[in-house]
RNA sequence: GGAGACGUGGCCGAGAGGCUGAAGGCGCUCCCCUGCUAAGGGAGUAUGGGGUUUGUAGCUCCAUCGAGGGUUCGAAUCCCUCCGUCUCCGCCA
């Protein structure tokens, strides 16, 4: 959520800076709104202080022993006259916090300006895409010949692109993700965490998942029907939710800062709208494996740690010795909550292209504003986090990189160097 | 899953319809006293929002005692629902 302040001082140049990213916004209507909140809260306001001062005259009266019926006269109506500007108030002011509540984030002034990816900057390219002297296969294809991966299989127990993976493929999956998780605990600075992977919808709209992208998740109901469904829990669509809500409301010392916390969590997605795009493989699927970068930190540093966090996610291909390019995305291509990202593409041999493996973003105070995740230096007032993460990485994807640059003509797979104290000492698959 | 107890500020803990945004204590901050240490005295110490102001400060109003509803002129206090914690029993990895 941007901060109010803002909207109601500047919202104008608001305006004109979501529109970068193809956000168009109703100024007049807010600024109608936005007069008739004033007036309806001052209007309640002043009721409740006029019944605040009524009821105590009363206490007063009553502990002298003098006849209180003036009084309960007087407030008589008083009452009724609240409860309507309340609810006055309440219907403004809901319409607002609808309307806050689905303005996108502000992009970065360093975002570049486009409509679509075709608009995304490459920033750098890292290694070289691997010359083939064989036809080179895509990862289902080989991991199929292998008897890895099974789709039909994944079909019968669950439903289309849900994953099946058997012997060294599934153990080179569970490989990656040591690999990640001690890259980032010993050499990074991580904390690893342990976390629910079914939240509650205040945890979905802190991180801002909800209430705009509700179609994109998986919802299990807690009960019946026809019951309420405030309490209904919702899987997970990256560990980003839970991680990043163990700041929610809370105030943090300064010292503490920056939290940095790392986790894998199975990611689920119900990716509607997306069919027809990735259906074959484990490029695209409602479940998949994925480590993730959480750090919660001082605001003048954001952009700095944005830029380490990046480096940490790259640390992690570069170590697989994976080829890839780092992207600046656009201020047409950045998510809904993030100011800044940038996606991390790894080069994959069976699409001759570059496919994105890791997405790092700075929310910048937009996050911590609904989730009112703060922190406190010396005596003053609270002041809002910025929080940032970063995919490091997506493992499936990952997996499916390491199949497609390390295949050999006889349709093995040599194991990269730094996985192998993690297969065993196994070389070849 | 069953039965009971409970949920109050950074922490502990009183309060049982009005003078309570909340006694007292601990902690923390500042000031005074003190040769050092120890001790003592005083003041302060929640969060969000609105109005006023170009903005800050200030002033002022509103809200918040697990959450949401209700009763009442008035609710931390009474009633309902939910969430959570603890104890005992049951079950389970």
């Amino acid at each position: 959520m941007l901060d109010t302040k803002l909207l109601r001082t500047q919202l104008e140049a608001v305006a004109e800076r979501l529109k970068t990213r193809g956000f168009e916004l109703d100024v007049e209507q807010i600024q109608q709104l936005e007069a008739e909140r004033k007036k309806r809260q001052v209007e309640m306001q002043e009721l409740q202080a006029l019944r605040n001062s009524r009821s105590k005259a009363i206490g007063q009266a009553k502990a002298k022993g003098e006849d209180i019926q003036p009084i309960l006269d007087e407030v008589a109506d008083l009452k009724e006259k609240l409860e309507a500007a309340k609810a006055a108030e309440e219907a403004v002011q809901s319409e607002l916090e609808a309307i806050y509540a689905s303005i996108p984030n502000l992009p970065h002034e360093s975002v570049p300006v486009g409509s679509s990816e075709e608009d995304n900057v490459e920033i750098r390219r890292w290694g070289t895409p691997p010359e083939f002297d064989f036809e080179v296969k895509d990862h289902v294809d080989l991991a199929e010949a292998r008897g890895w991966y099974d789709n039909e299989a994944a079909v019968k127990i669950a439903s289309s692109r849900f994953a099946v993976m058997k012997g060294p493929m599934a153990r080179l999956q569970r490989a990656l993700i040591q690999l990640m998780l001690d890259t980032h605990t010993q050499t990074h600075g991580y904390e690893e965490v342990y976390v629910p992977y079914l939240v509650n919808q205040d945890s979905l709209r802190g991180t801002g998942q909800l209430p705009k992208f509700e179609a994109d998740l998986y919802k299990i109901a807690k009960h019946e029907e026809h019951d309420t469904n405030d309490r209904d829990l919702y899987l997970i669509p990256t560990a980003e939710v839970p991680v990043t809500n163990l700041v929610r409301g809370e105030i943090l010392d300064e010292s503490a800062l920056p939290l940095k916390m790392t986790a894998h969590t199975p990611c689920f997605r119900s990716e509607a709208g997306s069919y027809g795009r990735d259906t074959k493989g484990l490029i695209r699927q409602h479940q998949f494996e994925k480590v993730e970068m959480v750090q919660v930190v001082h605001p003048d540093t954001s952009y700095e740690v944005l830029e380490q966090l990046t480096g940490h996610a790259e640390a992690i291909l570069q170590k697989l010795e994976l080829p890839y390019r780092v992207m600046n995305l656009c201020t047409g291509d950045i998510g809904f909550s993030a100011a800044k990202t940038y996606d991390l593409e790894v080069w994959l041999p069976g699409q001759n292209a570059y496919r994105e493996i890791s997405s790092c973003s700075n929310f910048e105070d937009f996050q911590a504003r609904r989730l009112q995740a703060r922190f406190r230096s010396g005596e003053g007032k609270p002041q809002l986090v910025h929080t940032l993460n970063g995919s490091g990485l997506a493992v499936g994807r990952t997996l499916v990189a390491i199949l497609e640059n390390y295949q050999n003509a006889d349709g093995t797979v040599t194991v990269p160097e730094a996985l192998r104290s993690y297969m065993g000492g196994v070389e070849v698959l």
